[in-house]
DNA sequence: TTTATTTTATGATATAAATCAGTTTTTAAT
DNA sequence: ATTAAAAACTGATTTATATCATAAAATAAA
């Protein structure tokens, strides 16, 4: 029975008004424009690929993505990624050329991808450009921090409740929601197995703290469900 | 009873060659030597505490230290810091003015403050250096991703090796050692209980993996420890 | 619409690791 | 040197959560 010494939301990097590419000058604007690839991936398509070759610096335009650790039987979900944010911001980094983690869509997905040579470059031109870099790498480590002490520190019930909340919170930014994601995934999510997790859910349903059908979900009572995610 | 997807050790950011501050010139040295402080922690002292305000950017120059989030009852140990590293990388970013983890150290370690005012100067002056942070936080991700997969996914025994290992490689860098990291320790740094670590060390001993006499601790087969780390 | 496949659900059982309650050893303090 | 305190160790017991086996829904495919 801890308190979290963290508040950072643990499934996502917060994302408030983060467009790093408005510092960048006409010149390297256009540097980019010319270098860049716009794809889009389909709802479970896998966008990079751990292990694989990193050529490339992956900008989620429109969609919703996971970022995961493959293992042999389960994954583990890093975090999750709305619009407006890196996929791969890691992989930029020298003497790292292949993807750390994997990434797949949830939903349909618009992504830019970007040269890693041009990127460095735009690094090393614009000061401005690095220093928003830095501030979202930091960022994510402040997020992985929240996401560590959540899966190694609660139990089963304090994870569930803090995926909910933080999905409530930061993905769909309402107390009401279509859960596009698994039960599997939710497992993944929270580092339990699915059958944990489906057990602690209809648990919440019985105690009234939260609304299940099927895919939709209702918070019912946020204060007890803060409580559970903070002491659990 | 997976193979391990990050070969990143997990316990420490390795340790290149790294010195960022040789990038910077001669009047960006003489404001850092200005405005910087350094100073000596004894062994077991707390060098930056979590939730205080980070006023500072903290850098170890000689010594070891560890990086935990603190919990109510155990702690979990997020690295372990070896000298030429930043204790405090992340505290730079903007929006965040506490430190969202404890340091302390393991030996007596000397220490510089930085200003973080001008430590973000130095960011907006100079590019090599603003670079080679990025890097720096670069690994710190690598190396927490690989953290959070030994943890998260790795049972007891494999944790147990994985950190052996790590702490043989990285830490000491000889096959035998005197491990000034306390039992309890160990714990915090695998997610377990000191007993569990205890119980482990015996096993390893008995099966001839390692000599442990108190403190001091000699690996006899490497190769079937790194199994054990591997796919436990 | 029917069939196949995947996802969700459920209860019983197994098990890894924590907790507990001690003892012994080591380290620190007087 | 003696005492106090902290760390290391040990075995017994408990417990949280995984695993297993199997069924019911929900999707997807034919």
């Amino acid at each position: 029975m801890y308190k979290t010494p963290i508040s950072t939301p643990s499934c996502i990097v917060p994302a408030k008004i983060f467009d790093c590419f408005t510092s960048l000058t006409k010149e390297e604007a256009e540097l980019l424009e010319k270098s860049k690839k716009e794809v889009l991936f389909k709802k479970g398509e896998t966008i990079t690929k751990q292990g694989a070759f990193a050529s490339h610096i992956v900008y989620l335009n429109s969609g919703l993505a996971k970022v995961y650790l493959e293992g042999n039987q389960n994954d583990l979900i890093l975090k999750i990624v709305a619009e407006n944010n890196f996929l791969s911001l890691s992989s930029v980094f020298d003497g790292n050329d292949t993807f750390i983690y994997s990434v797949s869509a949830y939903v349909d997905s618009k992504v830019t991808l970007i040269s890693i040579d041009v990127f460095k470059q735009l690094l090393r031109k614009n000061i401005e450009f690095s220093n928003q870099i830095i501030n979202r790498l930091n960022a994510n480590t402040a997020q992985i921090y929240g996401r560590v002490y959540c899966i190694t520190r609660k139990q089963s019930h304090g994870r569930v409740a803090d995926i909910i909340l933080c999905l409530s919170e930061n993905v769909f930014k309402t107390r009401e929601f279509k859960l596009n994601i698994s039960r599997n995934d939710l497992a993944d999510l929270t580092g339990l197995s699915s059958e944990s997790v489906i057990k602690i859910f209809k648990e919440f349903k019985s105690e009234k703290l939260i609304n299940v059908e099927g895919k939709n979900i209702k918070i019912l009572d946020y204060d007890k469900l803060e409580q559970i995610s903070h002491y659990g």
